[in-house]
DNA sequence: TTCTATTTGCGAATCGTTCGCAAAAGATAC
DNA sequence: GTATCTTTTGCGAACGATTCGCAAATAGAA
């Protein structure tokens, strides 16, 4: 492994949230190029070493999120207003998943889910708020 | 309503699939603009006529689908092979959403979800094919 | 029908991401 | 450790999807 390749799992890995290539440039953005770290985000997901998704919101525009894989496929939430990922744990959608996919005769080789709406934090907010 | 977004509603409201901007924008590349064509799929997702989900493949590269909003929230499979959609009717993560967004009190407003893999009939043709 | 607000077409700009290429860094054999 | 070959990197430019700004065209209200 190249220190670019290192440094880019070890900053997804020791992450609580998803991080976008973005945030991964603006991070190494002394070290490494905006294009090594996408090489090495695509290194990285071709290993199965992180996983990612394609996220849109107001804020941070259309973005593709990485996580790294260890364990069981997890899912996340994103708060429309602070935009803060909360972990929903591990996967529970694989029975319901494996009957539609008996039903439709499709072999489903992955899956991707999010949820978005309000953390508990930003409802508390918007109950006080008078905007 | 204008014209432009009648014509779009239309199109999308009689597709069997997910239609992208894309695909929307070379149907009517001679009656309408493609800024306005973007513009009319945003006021009509405002107006919760349509909605949409993000979804890359390698075929088609990153693109939104607009699907209509005609009674209840769908899902969708896509085929790696042969880049057609296949319905997987209505939601059926209700009940396990209503579960996670209690644990982590979290308001969920939306989720997004999406399988890909291979349909029925691409199955059938990798066994035979060589590649 | 006239007036006003809204929408459209056009072209250029933007955003996230990827490319091509020459230089730098790794890996391998001696 | 050095020569050699392969892979990765940095840079800048290009790319595809989407959005912008503005003047002209159209829709809707009076």
């Amino acid at each position: 492994m190249t220190k670019a390749r290192t440094h880019v799992l070890e900053a997804v890995s020791s992450a609580s949230e998803p991080l976008s290539a973005r945030q991964l440039c603006d991070l190494f953005r002394d070290d490494h190029d905006q294009a090594t770290i996408y090489r090495a985000l695509h290194y990285l997901e071709g290993k199965g070493s992180v996983e990612s998704f394609i996220l849109h919101c107001d804020c941070h525009g259309t973005e593709r999120y990485y996580v790294a894989r260890a364990g069981a496929h997890r899912h996340w939430f994103h708060c429309e207003r602070c935009h803060r990922f909360t972990d929903l744990g591990p996967c529970r959608f694989d029975d319901l998943i494996g009957n539609v996919s008996a039903e439709k005769r499709l072999a489903i080789r992955s899956h991707t889910f999010y949820a978005t709406g309000l953390c508990g934090a930003c409802q508390n907010s918007e109950v006080d708020a008078t905007h």
